[in-house]
RNA sequence: GGGCGGUUAGCUCAGUUGGUUAGAGCGCAUGCUUGACAUGCAUGAGGCCAGGGGUUCAAGUCCCUUACCGCCCACCA
């Protein structure tokens, strides 16, 4: 070992491009279809190609490579998955952005042009992502790097339009749909984010064409009386009763509209009469359905008002509202303004109001696509962790509306549609179809939209590992067990994947959905760019490292909870990073020469001690693993390393390595705990794991490949129960030096006097207790008086005394240990009650009553002692 | 209008199927150049587990309820 390669403190900027590049070179990531072996895949939640990594993405990347990367060691043919979305929309706008800054826009650049500006961009940005996971140490599959408009998922994407169009499940239809008018686009409804919003409540009288009375409707949205074509009342409401059927005058356009009568009415709200505007309202346009009412359309999708609008035509749809209401009101027929809080439909990615109008699009028929995706959840074939998820995938799966997936925009997926110019047949295939089979004509054009970039997402699980072909990767790694991803796109995107899956491969395309939560910045906001309140993990891994921002994320965290970022936690984690370093340090500087191979020595207590407890947690961080309880995992081995390795193990061992008799357990011990903690943290911290790994002595060539630890179930209960009582012991005596203001070099005499059958425990462990506590000379006695002017503790198994006459205030002294001694009446006051308690005795299990009786008897022990000692002291001998 | 989550130490959070004296990190206090580490070591202080009710031998944990905070869904104009 050089130990020159191991500063004092760690640096991962030596270690991280080394090991990874190495890991590359040596294609470990790399999948095998090896039929011995059961497959383990997990495909990524392919990030916006144009994007850079947020905290959330090294989130959510850390948790899959863990479980990747565990699962590779416990020996699957594991596949992780990577690639890219072209995120549509999204793309779409950066690219308009740069355009507008040149002055220019899509329309003038023409589809073309736009397209090759594009991919162009994509190939500019579409990097960066990628090598921003490679630095945050993500195991992925390279090889297999896939894009949602590669030409392999480009062909997935047709042929499931295709066979949908076909099945009667893909339709095109003029239906009310979500209008971004900034984007240009029509949206999905889950593309449309709803926001109490404070607006008024505008009364409007409508004159009667008979030129008796009026009418009075309430409407927030004003500019839209232009395109009424009914006022509508409840049938039951006997206020308007007599209206219903007469013709009512639109003020202003001066259009007669019929007073029509549907249940759908409230009477109870505004005025009890509804505007009807079947083009700019989604229940409008169904009462328009119900009662054959005509449709005017009167604001255009660049939200300005139509032709339709008369003298309103071309304002904006807020400066008309503007002039209606003037006009309205002096006309005589805004009756009254309210305050009113209604929720506000905004834009998902442009956060413009969205603007409900009638359309022609395609969709997709939801209703027989989610029953079997219900289904499939509710057997349990696809599991979500944390639970509760579930319920939140069923009650949207339960209540779906049809999916509009037609955009008309020019980045994504061309629909796979020809419309024939000479007659208008619709011909849906992959290619440029022949002759038009009604009118003989050669003249098709291709639908001119896009698909909602989530079509191509909901195919990702199999089309990139090879579907629609038979491919030797889907029949192997197909379907996948584990998908990780946030909350927010549970909706847009697994609903999504599993009735595709379902639909197109007759599978489950995972059978666990791993949710985890968003991450938040120190104030609990969301993070945003815009607001400056983002922590750019790059920033991160620059400063502290790749294992130190991956350990930070996880460690303590609950599933599906959102975390809170501070750079107190990932100092923190940057410390145990170097705790970790500086213990290897320790141990390489003791191992010299030691063959791991060699049989193992005569172990002492120490030694069994740290191995049972190591096996403990290779149990118990296995357990919590298995449970997708990836923090508590990370907290376990946390404690073990420090607490327990570091803190005593280490400690302890110091003594052992000095005499030629123990030395050959220590390093055997040593080297065995950090070879296995290694292996443990290797999935949480692959750079410094792998570093210290490779320096230790090591069979393989990478702990990335090395065995995963399984618990043998060796908890040497013996050595464990006699260490933490000399811990215990060990502590009060430190406990005493401080409280007496002992000065750390000087030793300080200890005399222990132990309890019933404890005395060679207390004895085989002097040595250890005088290293420790700075205790010499230790003498342990059985029958031992406690000598006068002593300080005092009593612990399980012991008395210890500290002769410090002099030191000792022997008013306080015996304050002190009556406060002692009350804490542990209290206790077994406690004890005893509930063992007086005989249905305790009858109901609980044998083992909590004997552990209960355990807890008096030593309580008991300990109280007598300390009784002892005070009536001693009260009998003046201090 | 439905639904979900949260409320535990000054702060940020853990807390398995109910079962020792409720934990951690940070912060705080005191003292330390102990030969791996001051990114460290030792010791200590700090908690009616949001309020109320219930189930149980036993409740931070299960049930009901109230309050406050956060989120998701939702076509009362």
């Amino acid at each position: 070992m050089a130990l020159d390669q191991f500063p004092k403190a760690y640096e991962p900027a030596r270690v991280e491009e080394k090991w990874y590049s190495y890991w590359l070179e040596q294609a470990y990531f790399r999948a095998e279809a090896d039929p011995e072996r059961t497959p383990f895949t997990i495909v990524i939640p392919p990030p916006n190609v144009t994007g850079s990594l947020h905290i959330g993405h090294a989130l959510n990347n850390t948790l899959q490579d863990i479980i990747i990367r565990r699962r590779r060691m416990q020996g699957y043919a594991t596949l992780w998955l990577p690639g890219t979305d072209h995120a549509s929309i999204a793309t779409h706008i950066k690219i308009e952005e740069a355009l507008s800054k040149e002055g220019t826009n899509r329309f003038n650049l023409g589809r073309e042009k736009f397209m090759e500006r594009a991919w162009a961009w994509k190939e500019q940005y579409g990097n960066t992502i990628i090598s921003q996971l490679k630095r945050l140490g993500c195991s992925c599959d390279w090889s297999r790097e896939r894009f949602t408009m590669d030409d392999g998922c480009s062909r997935a994407v047709t042929e499931v339009f295709i066979r949908l169009y076909q099945k009667g499940l893909v339709y095109r239809g003029d239906y009310m749909t979500n209008w971004c008018p900034t984007c240009r686009t029509v949206i999905s409804d889950l593309e449309v984010e709803h926001e109490d919003t404070a607006g008024k409540l505008y009364h409007v009288r409508y004159p009667m064409a008979s030129g008796e009375g009026y009418i009075t409707v309430a409407t927030t949205r004003p500019e839209t009386i232009l395109g009424d074509t009914a006022v509508a009342v409840n049938p039951e409401d006997r206020r308007y009763a007599g209206l219903t059927g007469q013709m009512a005058v639109l003020p202003v356009v001066n259009r007669h509209i019929p007073v029509i009568a549907d249940h759908y009415v409230e009477s109870t709200f505004g005025t009890g009469a509804v505007k009807v505007t079947p083009a700019h309202d989604p229940n409008d346009f169904d009462m328009g359905v119900r009662h054959g009412l005509p449709a005017v359309t009167v604001i255009g999708q660049d939200g300005r008002m139509t032709a339709e609008a008369g003298p309103y035509a071309g304002l904006d749809r807020y400066q008309c509202r503007r002039r209606l209401l003037e006009d309205l009101d002096e006309l005589g027929l805004l009756v009254k303004v309210e305050d009113h809080q209604h929720a506000l439909g905004h834009c998902h990615r442009c956060n413009s109001v969205v603007e409900p109008l009638v359309s022609r699009q395609w969709f997709v028929r939801m209703k027989p696509l989610a029953a079997p995706a219900i289904e499939a959840v509710k057997q349990g074939k696809v599991r979500f962790i944390p639970e509760r998820f579930t319920r939140v995938y069923l009650n949207w799966m339960e209540n779906v509306r049809d999916w509009c997936i037609s955009r008309q925009l020019w980045w994504g997926h061309r629909i796979p549609a020809w419309y024939c110019q000479s007659c208008g047949e619709l011909e849906v295939s992959e290619r440029t179809p022949a002759q038009c089979g009604r009118c003989g004509q050669d003249q098709w054009e291709q639908d001119p939209d896009v698909l909602d970039t989530w079509f191509s997402s909901a195919l990702w699980p199999f089309s990139t590992l090879g579907w629609p072909e038979d491919a030797q990767d889907l029949d192997f790694f197909y379907p996948t067990d584990v998908l990780v991803t946030g909350y927010d796109i549970i909706f847009f995107w697994v609903a999504r994947m599993i009735f595709m899956a379902l639909e197109f491969t007759n599978e489950i395309p995972f059978s666990e959905v791993f949710i985890n939560g968003l991450v938040r910045d120190a104030q609990g906001q969301k993070m945003s760019k815009s607001k400056g309140t983002g922590i750019d993990p790059m920033e991160v891994i620059s400063k502290y490292g790749a294992d130190t921002l991956r350990f930070s994320l996880v460690v303590g965290n609950a599933p599906g909870n959102d975390i809170r970022f501070n750079w107190e936690k990932v100092e923190g984690a940057r410390n145990f990073c170097n705790k970790i370093w500086n213990a290897a340090r320790f141990i390489l500087m003791n191992t010299e020469g030691f063959e791991p191979s060699a049989s193992p020595p005569k172990l002492g207590t120490w030694d069994r001690w740290i191995l049972g407890r190591l096996d403990r947690v290779v149990a118990d961080a296995n357990r919590a693993l298995d449970s997708y309880d990836l923090g508590e995992a990370a907290q376990r081995l946390y404690d073990f390393a420090w607490n327990e390795l570091c803190d005593w193990y280490l400690e302890v061992s110091k003594l052992a390595l000095g005499d030629p008799e123990h030395r050959d357990a220590a390093r055997y011990t040593l080297y065995k705990t950090m070879e296995t903690t290694m292996r443990l943290l290797h999935p949480f911290m692959p750079f410094i794991t792998e570093e210290v790994w490779q320096a230790l002595p090591h069979a393989g060539t990478s702990v990335m490949l090395a065995e995963w630890p399984q618990a043998t179930g060796e908890a040497y209960e013996r050595e464990n129960a006699g260490v933490q009582m000399v811990m215990a012991g060990i502590r009060a005596i430190r406990n005493l030096r401080a409280e007496f203001g002992i000065s750390p070099g000087k030793p300080v005499e200890v005399l222990l006097r132990p309890a019933d059958n404890t005395r060679s425990t207390w004895q085989e462990m002097v040595p250890v207790i005088s290293r420790l506590a700075q205790a010499d000379p230790v003498r342990v006695d059985e029958g031992a008086a406690r000598p006068a002017g002593s300080a005092t503790a009593v612990v399980e198994g012991a008395s210890i005394y500290l002769p410090l006459a002099g030191l000792i205030d022997f008013d306080r002294e015996r304050e002190r240990l009556k406060r002692d001694a009350a804490g542990i009446r209290l206790e077994l006051d406690r004890t005893m009650a509930r063992l007086a308690n005989p249905s305790f005795r009858q109901r609980a299990p044998h083992d909590i009553v004997d552990k209960e009786e355990a807890k008096r008897r030593q309580f008991e022990e300990r109280l007598e002692r300390l009784e002892h000692i005070l009536s001693l002291l009260s009998g003046g001998d201090g």
